[in-house]
RNA sequence: GGAGGGGUAGCGAAGUCUGGCUAAACGCGAUGGACCGUAAAUCCAUUCCUUCGGGUUCGGUGGUUCGAAUCCACUCCCCUCCA
């Protein structure tokens, strides 16, 4: 059993700030919770720390896949808990930073993802797709519901995303989504939640995305569009994507920069969302002062010591 | 001063000719939510007020009518063009 410190929030709370200094004062280490950050080349849409603001603080699972490359929740699981284990194995405090909530939840809730083998398949998953193109999504659903009833009882018929992979999951395992394995927590976990008023936030991302783009967001994000990124799954990320149809002559900068701010802030509310409804977080407000980083030390050090 | 066009819910925008089926399409925004291997993804709900019985709306006032966002009169404001 690990005790093991996180801190989660909307992009944009400062989870990164708080983060160097709480790993600073309580021995830690830092291990990215952020399906983009793992991404080499994307530094400035993803606000990722740069190594001469990490203070000498190690900093895991940042830059290790090619823009190109699939990466999965999965994997992040795998690859987390083996940081995990090493970190508390030198007698420092693991400390997981970031905003991706379906990836610290899987660590928290230690959800079967990787454990039981590959059960993810590109060829299948087509196949469904395909599937679902040819005969539309009720017929896609449909099929589901003739496999795993209980799994459509829970899965709307728009959701072919979500569908598809359920159907995956069964051509894979030979079991029904809804019937995998569960697996006990080993771990504990302390949530940090950063959050503030909801207004302010959303000023401070718009100030934030004009910030990037002042960086240079613009070039980083061309570079991924030259390089292909349209079809990547890094070129999901928000500051990217919404750039692509200006590169395309399809909208004004302008345009683009405001679709970035707005999906900045919808992803900020379903962030909030899922860490809200999903997790025990202990929540704080450093953005307004009404927290303070001691507060959010001290209660982590009692937690600690129980 | 003359000629046109327009004022609809937070915003944009239908509906007006052919009055009732319209608390008023649709889009956006906003808010709430779902989420078990793409998750910065994907999807859902609510959005005039309400003690959920109802109440008050379509610039304003007054008419016509069983009934008006829709027809008539007057009036206020906005835009374009000509002076």
């Amino acid at each position: 059993m690990t005790k093991v410190a996180a801190i989660v929030g909307p992009t944009a709370v400062g989870k990164t700030a708080s983060s160097i200094q709480i790993a600073r004062d309580l021995d830690g280490e830092v291990i990215s919770g952020d399906s983009m950050q793992v991404y080499k080349g994307l530094d400035i849409g993803t606000a990722k720390i740069m190594p001469d603001e990490m203070q000498g603080i190690p900093h895991h699972l940042i830059n290790i896949r090619q823009a190109d490359e699939h990466f999965s929740v999965a994997d992040f699981q795998d690859l987390a808990n083996r940081q995990i284990n090493e970190i508390a194995g030198r007698g420092r405090l693991p400390l997981i930073v970031g905003g991706t909530g379906f990836y610290v939840q899987a660590l928290v809730d230690n959800l079967n993802l990787g454990s039981n083998g590959n059960a993810e398949d590109p060829a299948i998953r087509k196949k469904w797709e395909d599937y679902g193109h040819a005969y539309g999504k009720q017929a896609l659903w449909n099929k589901l519901q003739s496999l795993d009833s209980e799994a459509t009882a829970k899965i709307p018929v728009n959701n072919v995303r979500r569908v598809v992979r359920a159907l995956e999951v069964i051509s894979v395992t030979g079991q029904p989504f809804s019937q995998q394995p569960q697996h006990d927590n080993e771990n504990q976990f302390y949530l940090i939640g950063l959050t503030t008023d909801r207004k302010v936030l959303y000023q401070r991302i718009n100030q934030r995305v004009d910030l990037m783009v002042k960086n240079g967001l613009v070039e980083e994000a061309r570079q991924l569009w030259d390089a292909g990124g349209p079809n990547w799954q890094s070129g999901k990320g928000i500051g990217y994507h919404e750039l692509f149809p200006y590169f395309a002559g399809q909208c004004s900068l302008n345009e683009a920069i405001n679709k970035i701010k707005l999906d900045s802030r919808h992803y900020a509310k379903r962030q909030l969302t899922w860490f809200r409804n999903k997790m025990n977080v202990h929540w704080y407000d450093l953005v307004s002062g009404k927290d303070s980083t001691k507060e959010i030390e001290v209660d982590l050090k009692n937690w600690l010591k129980k």
